[in-house]
DNA sequence: CTAGGATTTGAACATATGTTCAGTTAACAA
DNA sequence: TTGTTAACTGAACATATGTTCAAATCCTAG
C-alpha cells in the first residue's frame, strides 16, 4: 500500500514541523530519530524527505522560523517612546512571547550546536540582533539619565538571561498569573538599571 | 594484544571522567558514543567498563559529582552576616564558582532530561536546595526590609538565571575581568532586590 | 623469576541510524 | 472512465550504536 486512506495531502508538512519541534524538545535533536518523528505524524520514515531534504535542515527550519517570528514579533512590538517605557515594552514582549513558545524558546537555546556552522552562523546573526535591540534601549537611557548601568552589553545579557529564565519554572497552573509574574520582573529590571532613582527624574 | 605499553593503571578512571565531561558539552550526552570517548581517552571501547557500569551513570556522575561540590562549595563561601552582605557573597560565589566549571555547569543544565527518573529526582533535589539557599537570604533580607522584593521564590530563580547567564558570554580574553563582572552583576542584583532604597537604611 | 590479578584488546552481538528509491495507491482533471 | 501526478510505503543501503566477553598482555608481590 501507500498512500494510507485518510490521509490528505497538504497537512502533512505542518504535522512534520510540530511534531519535530515537539521531540527535539522533548528529547533532543541527537536523540529523535527520523522514524521517531515519521510515528508521530501518522507515516512511514520515508515520507518526511518530501517535506525536509533531511534531518538538518528540519532542525535548522524550526530555529529560523523562531527567530524570524521573534524578530518580526519584536518590531511590531517596539514603541516610540522614552528609554524607561522602551524597556517596559521589550520586557514585557519578552516575556509573554517567549511563554507562547516554549518548545521554540527551548530548542533554540540547547540545539545551536547541533546546527552546521553555516546554520549556526544564520541563527546566531538573528540573535545577536535581538540582543543589540535591548542593548541600544539601554543606551539610550543611559544617554538620557534615566538608566545607570556600568556597561550596556553586560547589561543586555544580565536582562535577557533573567527574562528567558521564567520559562524554566513558570506553570501555568502555579499559583502566579503570567501577568503578575510580568509585574514583578518588571520591577526588578527596572531596578536592576535604574539604580536608586525610580521612579522619579534622572540623575 | 592488549593493555598497551605505557598504559598505567589508576589513572584511566579519572581520564574516562574528563574526556566524557568535555565530550558531553561539547556534543550533547545523545551525540557522544563510547568509542568517541574512548578515542578521547586512548583506549578500546570496552576500556571503559572498567569505570562505568554503562553511558547513562557516567552522566550521572558527572553531575552527582559537580552538585557535591557546588553545595559545599557553597557551604563553605556562605557568611554570617546581614542579609545584603549574604546575598552579596552569594553572587560573586556564583559567578566564579560556575565560572570555573564551564563544561560541567552546561551539562548540568542541558542534559537533565538525559537522566532516568530516579536519577534526575536527585540532581533535582540538590538544585532545590542550592535555590533555597539563595530563596531563605531574600527572605531574610525582606524580613529585615534591607531588601523589597515581591516574591522571594520568584526573585531568586530570577537572580541565578541571571548570574547562570555569564557563562554564556564571557569570555577569559574579551575586555572584561572576571572581577569586572561580578562587580557590574552585583550591583544590578543588589538594585534588583533593594528597590529604591540602597544602599542606606531599609523601610 | 614466577604466579596471579588487574587491565585492555578485538571481535562479536543485536539493534538502530539517516537516507534512497522502485513500486503502489489515492485524488483529481479531462 | 481514464490518465496523470502527488503522496506514501516498504524494503534495502551502509554504517553506527551500547554492551559483553574470552583471550592477551602488563604489572607487581612474593
Amino acid at each position: 500500500m501507500a498512500r494510507t486512506s485518510g490521509s490528505h495531502a497538504g497537512i502533512t508538512g505542518p504535522k512534520v514541523h510540530k511534531a519535530a519541534l515537539r521531540l527535539f524538545a522533548q528529547n533532543g535533536y541527537a536523540a529523535v530519530s527520523m522514524r521517531q518523528i515519521a510515528s508521530e505524524v501518522g507515516v512511514q520514515a520515508g515520507a518526511l524527505y518530501n517535506y525536509t531534504p533531511d534531518k538538518q535542515s528540519l532542525l535548522f527550519d524550526l530555529l529560523k522560523g523562531h527567530m524570524d517570528e521573534l524578530l518580526s514579533a519584536r518590531a511590531q512590538a517596539a514603541v516610540k517612546a522614552s528609554a524607561m517605557a522602551q524597556l517596559e515594552a521589550f520586557t514585557r514582549f519578552h516575556i509573554r512571547f517567549h511563554h507562547e513558545r516554549g518548545d521554540a524558546v527551548f530548542i533554540s537555546y540547547m540545539e545551536l550546536r547541533n546546527l552546521t556552522p553555516e546554520n549556526f552562523a544564520v541563527i546566531s546573526t538573528m540573535r545577536k540582533a535581538y540582543e543589540a535591540d535591548l542593548q541600544s534601549i539601554l543606551e539610550a537611557g543611559e544617554a538620557s539619565g534615566e538608566f545607570t548601568i556600568a556597561d550596556a552589553k553586560v547589561a543586555s545579557m544580565a536582562v535577557i538571561a533573567m527574562l528567558t529564565g521564567v520559562n524554566t519554572w513558570y506553570r501555568d497552573d502555579g499559583p502566579l498569573s503570567l501577568g503578575e509574574v510580568e509585574e514583578i520582573y518588571w520591577g526588578m529590571v527596572r531596578n536592576a538599571v535604574a539604580g536608586g532613582r525610580w521612579p522619579d527624574k534622572g540623575v
